[in-house]
RNA sequence: GGCCCGUUCGUCUAAGGGCUAGGACACCACCCUUUCACGGUGGUGAUACGGGUUCGAAUCCCGUACGGGCUACCA
């Protein structure tokens, strides 16, 4: 009997979506379709202090552009809705009831000054970070240590309390990780976690628990920051007694920084995007920068991010998402964190870039050129422009640098690398090339570039003497694709028009 | 401090007991190119350390070091 593959992400709406996150939902969604299976979208907004506006739309968005759309969510709906878990406050309370009258959790009504105050009693230099365990519960105020008509009493006044997991004494737990293998734990080093908080959110523990088990899910992949809560979860499903319908665990392993854990310092510092998307932050107005407004294609990014702890053993390193669907194997996704490296992704963009036709990138080209105010009226012509540059472009951004003097005649010439060597000669020669180019009928690359070395011949001009020079007059500047080839696409007005132009300066 | 996870060129990684440890990014040189790139060829460069097990260890085991994560009414 198989049952149907279900994975689910699932992101708290408090900020940008970073390589991390995407890179587990990549994951999480190869290792889906791959199987024909579902990937579930579930919001996480357990925290309404850290729910930012907006965030929750944002991530949408960025799954979009990479194209990783999910088959159940808040927006897209499904059969086990709501997904967001504000809206499944009533299931979660009455599944932590069912706990604390089951004896594996209890109440406990202690003030944020009085867990400070614990903290601080028995903190002592062998244990700086006192846990509220099963060493310290009976010395708190909950439902365990208290008199039972007190407890009572507390619950029927409505005494801000929380439910906290009854976690036992010397318990081996353990599980395996589909990545890592066996993981043993044991039950004394981890506290009473909270459950229910007192305004009646779950916390993460809880909720990924009851909607892993109501949502049908059976894998769970999530980043390795998370595998020290792990026998919390794996005792609550225990606890739930649904202990075989318990998903498989694979705790990925972390994305590092140049310097540690990856972190919006190091996109400042280093100067390369973290989040997918453009992210501000709605209360400071801080923008920080995505990979798509930098300029990356989604297939680029996506298969970076993929490369970055998985490899499907060949040497194959571009793939589509068609192949990585096909390819991918959680077995082979690596334990080990990974640094990021900027230069590689773009690299990879480069690679994209290449591969698409002109055609396929006209549309993501004409927006990045709008940016800076040119605007493209003949599409014919950018095609064969974006077919022309896009071999030297990494970025989509640099089609602006690569191209927009085949629509805007140079304001600036650089024309101090012309005029030491510019004399009669050369003047002569250009302006006698503005004649030949006036007669001709015929406009085409070879065909100038012929011409142009036939002209400098009879003159007795070496030909690569005369093209910098051109160069600087059609483009302004020493960059560009080759100098005939551009004059071909500006065209016989423009091109006579801007040996004109050079002319007038060089003098 | 405690617990957990990890460690192959600078970076991402291949090699799951057996050739001179392979590839990619980056870097360097040469070629191509009378611009800048692309491209091509070649080069520098790694099994953290110490013990075992074995005819044989990057690979299995133990210890050490280093790195990371967790240790909240955050996820």
């Amino acid at each position: 009997m198989n049952k149907k593959v279900r994975v689910r992400f699932a992101p708290s709406p408090t900020g940008g979506l970073h390589l991390g996150g995407v890179r587990t939902v990549l994951y999480n969604y190869l290792f889906a379709k791959k199987q024909g299976g579902d990937f579930v979208l579930r919001i996480e907004d357990t925290d309404q202090s850290r729910y930012v506006p907006g965030a929750e739309q944002y991530i949408y968005d960025c799954l979009e552009w990479c194209g990783l759309v999910p088959d159940e969510s808040p927006k897209h709906g499904g059969p086990f809705a709501p997904y967001r878990q504000s809206e499944r406050k009533e299931i979660y309370r009455s599944y932590a009831e069912q706990l604390v009258s089951k004896g594996y959790a209890y109440y406990a009504f202690d003030t944020p000054e009085e867990l400070e105050q614990m903290r601080n009693v028995y903190k002592t230099e062998a244990n700086p970070s006192p846990q509220y365990d099963h060493s310290l519960r009976m010395k708190m105020r909950n439902s365990l240590s208290l008199p039972a008509e007190e407890v009572k009493k507390l619950l029927d006044e409505n005494v801000r309390h929380v439910v906290r997991i009854k976690m036992p004494e010397n318990e081996p737990v353990s599980f395996v990780d589909m990545i890592r293998g066996e993981v043993n734990f044991d039950t004394n080093i981890v506290d009473d976690k909270v459950l229910l908080k007192a305004d009646g959110m779950p916390t993460y523990h809880l909720a990924v628990v009851i909607d892993d088990y109501l949502m049908k899910i059976t894998h769970a992949f999530r980043g390795e920051e998370w595998l020290p809560s792990a026998p919390v979860h794996i005792l609550l499903w225990k606890y739930f007694g649904w202990e075989n319908d318990m998903p498989q665990w694979a705790h990925l392993p972390l994305i590092l920084g140049p310097q540690g854990k990856l972190s919006k310092r190091d996109a400042a510092k280093y100067g390369f995007p973290i989040f997918a998307m453009n992210w501000t932050d709605p209360q400071s107005g801080e923008l920080t920068e995505g990979f798509k407004e930098r300029g990356f294609l989604p297939q680029a990014f996506i298969n970076f991010l993929a490369l970055l702890g998985w490899n499907d053993g060949s040497e194959q390193e571009i793939f589509s998402l068609e192949e990585l669907i096909e390819k991918f194997s959680i077995e082979r996704v690596h334990s080990g964190g990974a640094k990021f490296d900027y230069e590689k992704a773009k690299w990879f963009n480069h690679q994209w870039i290449k591969r698409f036709e002109a055609g396929r990138l006209k549309f993501e080209v004409k927006k990045t050129l709008a940016q800076k105010r040119i605007d493209i009226s003949d599409e014919q012509k950018l095609e064969k422009v974006i077919a022309l540059v896009k071999d030297r472009c990494t970025l989509l951004t640099d089609f602006y640098d690569q191209g927009w003097f085949f629509f805007k005649t140079p304001g600036e010439i650089d024309a101090e690398a012309v005029k030491p060597k510019w004399n009669e000669a050369k003047k002569r020669f250009f302006e006698s090339l503005k004649e030949e180019l006036q007669a001709t009928s015929q406009w085409e690359s070879a065909f100038i570039e012929d011409g142009f070395k036939k002209l400098a011949m009879i003159q007795g001009i070496k030909p690569g003497e005369l093209q910098l020079p051109l160069r600087i007059m059609l483009v302004g500047g020493k960059f560009g694709p080759p100098v005939f080839d551009i004059a071909e696409l500006l065209g016989k007005e423009e091109t006579l028009r801007r040996i004109e132009n050079g002319l007038a300066i060089f003098g």
